[in-house]
DNA sequence: GAAGATTGAGCAATCAATCTTA
DNA sequence: TAAGATTGATTGCTCAATCTTC
């Protein structure tokens, strides 16, 4: 017989499941009616603008982001229609290399765009919990994400 | 100025992100390969079944699982195809009303297919964190639900 | 006019296959 | 052969418009 989750489990699975689906929408609502950008492209461009010289290796960001290459690449043709970012072969010796890398555009159109972001998370995030529900969220999924061993950094 | 977020509010923050994204992707490929189901459809089942009559309006089932109507439209005509669920007028008398409802397949293909999802939440999520610590997911993530005022029930 | 539901166009994500260089 | 990156076909999602009933 399977083990089947108490209602406290219930509501800690379907609480990670139903948050982020709602605040995605949210955000990604309020980034594209402001800045013409979507959630994604939004936070590629926060990572490239925090990398050394702009640039980041396509697999590492796709790896950090929690996205797939195929996605990645996706979302780096658009920011470079847009002008916000663009492509260019790393400058290591294996020429198999590309690195994406924010343009001044981008970082211009990416630091007029956090403040407001920023505050949007504090909204319906942050000021909605005490710093101990801060702190226990940040150790609870540190926990499940060090566990599923994705890429990431924080 | 802005208020930017402190290292443990990113942590928290980042954290809701990473892990639905990685535990949706997961979740998502293991019903696929299982039953041929996508976590939305295996959810919309989930709900139908506890209803009672195996049925749902189209509207409260749209807002219990965070989705849009569009959305769960679509996945509610591939559920049709797939004779696990089917569309049936609401039987108030009011003749807008459509409601969805499981089928005995639909039942048979759920109950077959939930210990083992149930098995993978608790390997990658539940069994990861300590009691204490899926207490606290479930009341800062309930904080944020409330105040968002989705129309989940858990 | 407003609520419930559905449709269609366009956008985005996925998976497998491909291409290039190591 | 494998790693890094890209593409193509397909599926799914979102938004605005529509249709019907209240």
């Amino acid at each position: 017989m399977p083990q089947w989750l108490t209602e406290e489990q219930m509501r800690a699975w379907l609480g990670v499941l139903g948050v982020s689906s709602l605040l995605d929408r949210l955000i990604d609502q309020d980034l594209k009616s402001r800045a013409g950008l979507s959630h994604v492209q939004y936070e590629i461009l926060v990572r490239l603008d925090a990398a050394p010289d702009g640039k980041m290796r396509m697999t590492e960001l796709a790896g950090v982001l929690f996205t797939t290459k195929s996605g990645l690449n996706y979302q780096i043709q658009q920011l470079e229609k847009a002008r916000f970012a663009r492509r260019r072969p790393a400058k290591t010796h294996d020429a198999r290399g590309v690195c994406a890398q924010i343009s001044a555009t981008g970082r211009k159109k990416l630091h007029k765009t956090a403040p407001q972001h920023v505050a949007l998370v504090r909204e319906h995030f942050i000021d909605v919990l005490t710093p101990a529900q801060v702190a226990a969220l940040a150790d609870g999924l540190g926990a499940v994400r060090a566990h599923l061993g994705g890429a990431g950094d924080f």
